[in-house]
RNA sequence: GGCGGCGUAGCUCAGUUGGUAAGAGCGCUCGACUCAUAAUCGAGAGGUCGCCAGUUCAAGUCUGGCCGCCGCUACCA
């Protein structure tokens, strides 16, 4: 058994929860899920990120103090991830007191270890983009209004000196960013050339205070980033953060790279800590198709997508429908093609086409699956291509490779026309090779749909719940044991029209 | 501007270190079947792999140029 700790990014609070962040959750949720089946014991950790300029304006605007604009925000989050049955393990909020800790003991470290000095900060400020600049945005038009110089005294981090050690991890760890491209990219950002950062301010209120200087406040991100480390046990629990942290995953979008990919492990190597983690790079969720456009589904809670389709069916569509790296587009008739062919159509309707037949050949109780049946082989390399594709983290093929099981089963079915036969061995055979087929493809499916996973599960028979089968035990032909009822009950997945 | 990425069948995407006649799912057409949620199964049509040039016995797969789209370039996944 090993160690399986994945976070998501904390989420800024000045932003309500949409699909860009359930897309990054969802296949997060999923990924620890498999884990999980795997018998890996699993940390799965998000939260929002609560300090800042954003989020005091926010406040003030919206008549709050920053807490309280926090407060709301953050909890519409937590309601969003327990409404499409994200299971967390852990929610940090960045305003807790034991992040506080943890903030103000990593940056100490950071600067007992002669890593952050004292400097001017001397940039351009734009008000209106509420972002520092530098002169080429100025330049080229990309600020929206006047720009004010601002002069600070802040602490810096010496990024600078990092850039020697970095290159020597990306030689040490060939796969420490994934997909590819984007360790290119991180690569790239190191070879540019990297400036030492700013980390604290004086011009505002809410954030972290700085330790050795309690007239500064950290700057949101390298507060933000800490939080990985927090929930690790990082402050107080050195116990715990040596044995979770070496085993850390961080799932992100290709905006973030700069900081979590170059910024992050240089300041872990500031802090002294010794393992770095892994990461996982996806692109963007692109909003396409009218009728999402219509009702401005970019912007649209993570709720409104589940009403006409369902949790699961959100869940499903979105990871078998995105290839984690590149960009995608995703639209309400992809969605509704994905649920219709997939979901009701290979995997609902088999459900059913096969209880009917037990019910009507077999008095209900499916029959045990045959050893030497022909669907054992291509169920088997279905399995290893699934197993192996959601450990490289590609959802959209771990699903598709389940899936080939599910439209094996079905050409299987129809080819022996069971309905036709009469009663005894020859038909118990198809019968459990179908329904020995559904549980494999049950458990495979788990992570993504995993209430229909549990409601199939009872509906061929089997006891308990697919979440706790272990793999790859599990996976191996066999295991439909007959002798149970089979339910027939209504569509596990409705038909959807398309109006 | 700088750095980086993408452009493969109608749609969404796969295509290891260049090498048998370019793939999947969906959609479409035709046929079969009727156990099932008008589901399922079979067959088929459909691509000059963005454009041009080059390297090579051989390029979607390498090199250069061009066109189009996109990301990052200090606080939105």
């Amino acid at each position: 058994m090993s160690r399986f700790y994945l976070t998501t990014p904390i989420f800024y609070v000045n932003d309500a929860p949409h699909l860009g962040h359930a897309y990054t959750t969802v296949t997060a949720d999923a990924v620890c899920r498999w884990q999980r089946l795997l018998g890996n014991d699993v940390v799965f950790m998000t939260g929002t990120d609560e300090h800042g300029l954003k989020v005091q304006r926010a406040a003030e605007a919206n008549g709050l103090t920053p807490q309280e604009q926090a407060d709301q925000t953050s909890e519409r989050f937590r309601d969003a991830w327990d409404h499409i049955n994200i299971a967390y393990d852990d929610y940090i909020r960045t305003t807790e007191p034991r992040h506080h800790a943890s903030v103000r003991a990593f940056m100490q470290r950071c600067y007992d270890n002669g890593h952050i000095y004292k400097g001017t900060y001397d940039g351009l400020y734009s008000v209106s983009d509420e972002a520092y600049v530098t002169q080429a945005d100025v330049d080229e038009g990309r600020v929206s209004g006047p720009v004010e110089r601002m002069t600070e005294e802040n602490y810096f981090f010496k990024l600078s000196e990092f850039a020697e050690p970095l290159l020597e991890w990306f030689e040490r760890e060939p796969e420490n960013i994934t997909p590819t491209r984007y360790r290119n990219e991180a690569l790239g950002i190191i070879k540019g050339g990297l400036a030492d950062v700013s980390v604290t301010r004086t011009s505002l209120d809410w954030g972290i205070r700085v330790p050795w200087d309690e007239s500064q406040v950290f700057y949101v991100w390298y507060d933000a980033l800490i939080n990985y480390a927090t929930v690790a046990g990082y402050d107080g629990d050195p116990d715990r953060f040596a044995a979770w942290w070496p085993a850390t995953r961080h799932l992100l979008g290709k905006d973030i790279i700069r900081f979590h990919c170059v910024y992050w492990p240089a300041m872990l190597m500031a802090a002294g800590v010794k393992d770095l983690p892994k990461f996982h790079v996806h692109g963007w969720l692109l909003i396409g198709g009218e009728k999402m456009s219509k009702s401005k589904l970019n912007q649209i809670s993570p709720e409104n997508m589940t009403e006409e389709f369902g949790v699961d069916g959100f869940r499903y569509a979105m990871l078998r429908d995105t290839s984690f790296g590149p960009d995608n587009d995703f639209s309400y008739e992809a969605l509704l093609s994905r649920y219709t062919s997939d979901l009701a159509n290979a995997f609902g309707n088999l459900l059913g086409r096969v209880a009917a037949v037990v019910e009507s050949k077999a008095g209900g109780i499916g029959p045990a699956a045959s050893p030497d049946s022909p669907l054992r082989e291509s169920t088997a390399a279905a399995y290893e291509a699934a197993s192996k594709a959601w450990e490289q983290v590609q959802p959209s093929v771990a699903l598709d490779a389940t899936w080939q099981i599910l439209r094996d089963a079905n050409e299987y079915f129809q080819r022996m026309e069971p309905w036709k036969l009469p009663e005894g061995n020859e038909v118990n055979a198809v019968l459990g090779d179908t329904l020995e087929c559904l549980r494999i493809a049950t458990i495979l499916a788990s992570p993504a749909i995993p209430d229909a996973a549990a409601v199939a599960w009872q509906r061929i028979g089997m006891t308990g719940n697919p979440a706790d089968q272990r793999l790859p035990e599990a996976a191996e032909w066999g295991g439909y044991g007959g002798g149970t009822q089979v339910i027939r009950g209504d569509p596990l997945f409705p038909r959807i029209s398309s109006d």
